[in-house]
DNA sequence: AGGGTCTACTGCAACTTGCAGTACGGGTGA
DNA sequence: TCACCCGTACTGCAAGTTGCAGTAGACCCT
């Protein structure tokens, strides 16, 4: 049985379409610029090509770089038809893992500074994150961009990130107040102010301040 | 070998801290309630309680109903222990997977027509969340929520909820904007526009309207 | 009586991750 | 100079997770 071709295989074979790269560039290159996208294991990205290759959607050489080999991936003709195939499908649901909410849905296990220790811990990684692409985008300006002629291309999807990034960050800001007023996690249930809240939401409204 | 408690068991074990549940109604109810915190397959809910009696940390035992047996899961004393010592761990960095992003990072393989209909799939999967969660808030209003002493923790997981469907709708309506005033996908590079829009990224501010 | 839907799961192959392990080359400090 | 650490460049494997197919009883409608 030929092997299924799987987002994550599309995501490398575009990959593959910019420029050849070896196994180790593709798992770098790939966590750089994917990771805000499809978050994809080093482990699968060393994989994906191997699978390209046998499904004849890219070939391999092996090249030397001072003295020691490495595996260089190549896109093929076939590879670039199932590319622009793949752009004509059904593109499939988001997906948000965060397990600092699921702290939140179940905060009255613990206390409150677990809950803003939680809190805190998804504001660093959401920080680090964020800090990184307005770097990114400091260095665009510089032409810093790898593919200059994409450069459309990726300050859109930053956008989406700085959007999102700040976003929850002023969710994060707000919840923190919010807890400020809770003597404890446990049993407060419809209080007076989670009543407004819920107005709020029911007519589709946000509480968080811009 | 014992078998690991993941992120995803835990999930489970706060569920059954709630009530009893019974493997076919966990499932139903993780779906409802976790998806968009720890979204998990029907699948895996099914095998979490068998790994948590396997730990101790639940029990089960069979009951009728209307003539048919299932599986009824209890949580143990050592399954609160767990829970409580779950809350002062690590909490795991976020991940969101958006595959309509991915289709944006490398829209030029395909037309335009393709990416706004990769955003129109996004557009109809977020907005269907967010009617769900809409509807939900205001049965709380009326009382419905299955566990009254624990609004406060929904209804504040809901504000982040409602926050990101907005901010990734908003997103969406301005980033069709800008295709909009695309001729094609491809080489477009670093525009005017373009590079205004990264000269306000770099300085951490967000072209999205409010 | 047959068909459809809901309840209530199990088995299995395939996808994905994390971690350990292998191995080479270059720079740095004692 | 040589031990050690870091970066390059991967592979193997166990374990976590998903999707799909399959099983089977109960209930309802036509």
């Amino acid at each position: 049985m030929a092997p299924k071709m799987t987002t994550s295989s599309y995501a490398v074979l575009a990959l593959l379409d910019l420029k050849p790269w070896t196994g180790y560039e593709l798992t770098h290159q790939a966590q750089r610029s994917l990771r805000y996208a499809w978050p994809k294991s080093e482990r699968l990205l060393y994989s994906e090509p191997k699978k390209l290759v046998d499904l004849g959607f890219a070939t391999t050489h092996q090249e030397d770089s001072g003295g020691r080999t490495r595996n260089v991936y190549t896109i093929t003709a076939a590879g670039r038809d199932a590319l622009g195939e793949w752009t004509r499908t059904r593109t499939q649901p988001p997906r948000l893992e965060i397990e600092a909410l699921l702290r939140l849905l179940f905060a009255d296990h613990g206390s409150r500074e677990d809950l803003l220790g939680a809190l805190d811990e998804l504001e660093m990684d959401i920080g680090e994150h964020h800090q990184a692409i307005v770097e990114l985008m400091a260095s665009y300006l510089g032409g810093g961009h790898p593919f200059p002629q994409r450069t459309h291309l990726s300050v859109l999807f930053a956008t989406f990130q700085i959007e999102m990034f700040k976003s929850i960050e002023r969710w994060i800001e707000f919840a923190r107040e919010e807890i400020d007023e809770w003597s404890t996690t446990q049993d407060l249930g419809m209080t007076p102010r989670t009543e407004t809240l819920t107005r709020l939401l029911a007519q589709d409204q946000s509480p968080v301040n811009p």
